[in-house]
DNA sequence: CTTCTCACG
DNA sequence: ACGTACGTGAGAAGT
């Protein structure tokens, strides 16, 4: 046994690392006084990286502790350390692991401990730290990483056991990508941060579940956060089938675009479309004027205004009002076929398991407002005006994808809690919200941009904008919007009066806002008017978990890929497609105070692009379900209109 | 590491 | 008194 001391808040601790049969025997004894006294353990994993289902993936080391001792088996390799290891998961009755979503994954895939009989024992610090403050470091709050929470509540003087870990790896010639899979799984430094790291999360629970109860933050709200993280581990786990041969031919055609217009851009003297300073100073030789500044002081070309000088509209069609520039249309191309290949293509085609699947990461609580994000790579964020990139997405086989979208959830959201009475019966109505807007501003006879006027107006108010971002962002005059959005304050009364509730009540209470799941939501003090916001966000995400949750509970699960904001992605069988879509919206559907939360089934083809394609003829051309279906592809073409 | 840009809801 | 667009993940360039 080799042994580790360190001192933790003025206290001795000891990292033990077994060895042999005899120091198994002390570890074995240590795991059943834990598991009689029913004692919370710390418990952490070391591996070779982030990317859990890379095919040469490895689970390295299994840490479990308290608050004074450590014990990390070294599991690589060890068939009997991972017995021990193993056994010692399955049998304590309590583990707190930070950020457990990924060590219970890894666990479930390689040391066959399953999520679903770890989960209900599993307490995730990084969950109520989240809960108590959701701001990372540099929004204000301590941060949610290990090292930032225990300088606060533990010892400020703890170890920066990640940090300093890429020092070593710097030391024996490795980096942070490559040091967690090569540094020897003996080096002593490593083994007494694996150590300390479980040390430090054991001490860290208590002082998190105090600061909650202080202010106040429910048990019930902890349970369902980790309910939530569960349910996304499980869709983390599935993950999505790849077209492979697809994706391949996609990169390739996306090279050849981007290639073609950099060549473009570099007659023009652009060496390199990515670089704002270079495409600023070109456009303004060729006697372009460009006004627009970013935050540094730097002359602004992004999208917007290449599409200006490129003749373009906001959807790439020629607009005819100027002389198109060949440079701004070249560089938006390049940049556009670049991003695409590398964030998309590329991600798609590189991050795949030995089954052709990717696992995208699922975090279910990240943003400030809790709403969840993806990443690796960032499903949430794919073209959608464009079917290419989703194409590459597939369902099982014999299966059609679906997707159920609630209707104007942050807008029906936001009428709830303010008790508007006038959009309430509006939605009760069964009424198309911004339409019924327009036709109380404008009258009857309202038009198409009166609408959009409207939908613009509202989105502000759920936003926190003014009147001159929302002019910019529809190209309505000025005046024309002010007045629409002092008409809306008139019409729906209430959403002012529950703006000014809330940005009164969080001044009043040292800058925190509350959503009706008892959530606390800081707020920057100089920008209390994104409280609405926040609020609105915030409870329109709590909505889609619960919907998880009940679908989880109805057994649904197994057919969904991904959560998306406020739509569930999935796929399912295609005798049963239609159906099992229904069903989904039907779970998902809910009264929220009184007010009733729609959903929008709809069920695709073969791949997730064909609910993006908007002709029939290119869904016969694209997906096979739609070319052995084509009366099916004339109707979607119809519901898409 | 920061800035800028751009993809989404 | 007035007005503020909200939240993410990711790559490339430049420091």
């Amino acid at each position: 046994m080799r042994n580790f001391p360190y001192r933790i808040a003025g206290e001795e601790t000891v990292t033990r690392v077994p060895d042999d049969a005899s120091d198994l025997r002390d570890f074995r004894a240590w795991v059943e006084r834990k598991a009689s006294a029913g004692e919370m353990v710390g418990a952490d994993t070391e591996t070779t990286g982030l990317d859990i289902y890379s095919p040469s993936y490895r689970l390295r080391t299994v840490q479990l502790g308290d608050a004074r001792d450590a014990w990390v088996l070294q599991v690589e390799d060890r068939p009997e350390m991972q017995e021990a290891a193993r056994w010692a998961l399955l049998t304590l009755p309590r583990l707190v692991f930070h950020n457990a979503a990924f060590d219970l994954l890894v666990l479930d895939r390689h040391l066959r401990c399953p999520l679903e009989t770890m989960a209900p024992r599993v307490t995730d610090s990084k969950i109520l730290a989240h809960l108590y403050d959701p701001r990372p470091k540099h929004e204000g709050g301590y941060g949610l990483a290990l090292k930032e929470l225990c300088a606060r509540d533990v010892d400020p003087s703890a170890p920066d056991t990640q940090g300093d870990l890429t020092a070593v790896f710097r030391s024996i010639g490795e980096t942070k990508a490559t040091g967690w899979a090569k540094i020897d799984l003996s080096h002593p430094t490593y083994l007494q941060y694996a150590g300390l790291d479980v040390i430090l999360v054991s001490r860290l629970l208590p002082v998190l579940t105090k600061r909650l109860c202080d202010v106040g933050v429910s048990q019930r709200l902890v349970d369902f956060e980790h309910a939530v993280m569960v349910v996304c581990a499980k869709l983390e786990r599935r993950g999505m089938r790849v077209d492979q041969d697809y994706v391949r031919g996609l990169v390739d055609r996306l090279e050849e675009e981007s290639a073609l217009h950099a060549e473009k851009a570099a007659r023009y003297g652009v060496v390199s479309v990515n670089a704002p300073k270079q495409v600023a100073d070109a456009l303004v030789g060729m006697g372009e004027t460009l006004t627009e500044r970013t935050d540094s002081g730097a002359l602004k070309v992004d999208k917007s205004i290449l599409l200006d000088l490129a003749d373009l509209d906001q959807s790439w069609q020629p607009r005819g009002t100027r002389r198109p520039n060949p440079l701004a249309d070249a560089v938006l191309r390049s940049k556009r076929a670049g991003k695409w290949r590398m964030s998309y293509g590329i991600a798609m085609r590189d991050g795949l398991d030995d089954a052709g699947r990717i696992h995208p990461k699922i975090n279910s609580l990240q943003a400030r407002t809790a709403r969840m994000s993806i990443s690796g790579p960032p499903l949430q964020q794919l073209p959608s005006g464009d079917w290419t990139i989703r194409r590459a997405l597939l369902p099982e086989p014999g299966h059609r994808i679906f997707s159920v979208d609630y209707s104007a959830v942050e807008m029906r959201v936001l009428a709830a809690l303010a008790d508007e009475t006038v959009m309430k019966r509006a939605i009760a109505e069964g009424r198309d919200l911004h339409g019924f807007t327009a036709e109380l501003i404008y009258g009857p006879d309202y038009t198409s941009f009166h609408r959009k006027l409207c939908k613009g107006v509202g989105f502000g108010k759920v936003y926190g904008g003014g009147a001159l971002t929302l002019s910019r962002q529809t190209g309505a005059p000025l005046p024309d919007v002010k007045k629409a959005i002092a008409a809306y304050d008139r019409t729906y009364r209430g959403i002012k009066r529950f703006s000014s509730r809330l940005q009164r009540e969080a001044r009043a209470d040292g800058y925190i806002v509350w959503t009706p799941v008892g959530r606390r939501l800081p707020l920057d003090r100089d920008r209390v008017y994104a409280a609405t916001n926040y609020v609105v966000q915030s409870t329109a995400r709590d909505v889609l978990c619960q919907a998880l949750l009940d679908m989880d509970a109805k057994g649904l699960t197994d057919y969904l890929y991904l959560p998306i904001h406020d739509e569930c992605l999935g796929s399912a069988p295609e005798d049963v497609a239609e159906d099992v879509a229904a069903e989904v919206g039907t779970a998902m559907a809910m009264d929220f105070f009184g007010v009733p939360l729609d959903t929008d089934p709809e069920v695709g083809g073969y791949s997730w692009g064909s609910l993006y394609m908007k002709k029939a003829h290119t869904m016969i051309e694209h997906d096979p379900w739609y070319a052995a279906h084509p009366d099916e592809a004339h109707a979607a073409e119809e519901r898409r209109r």
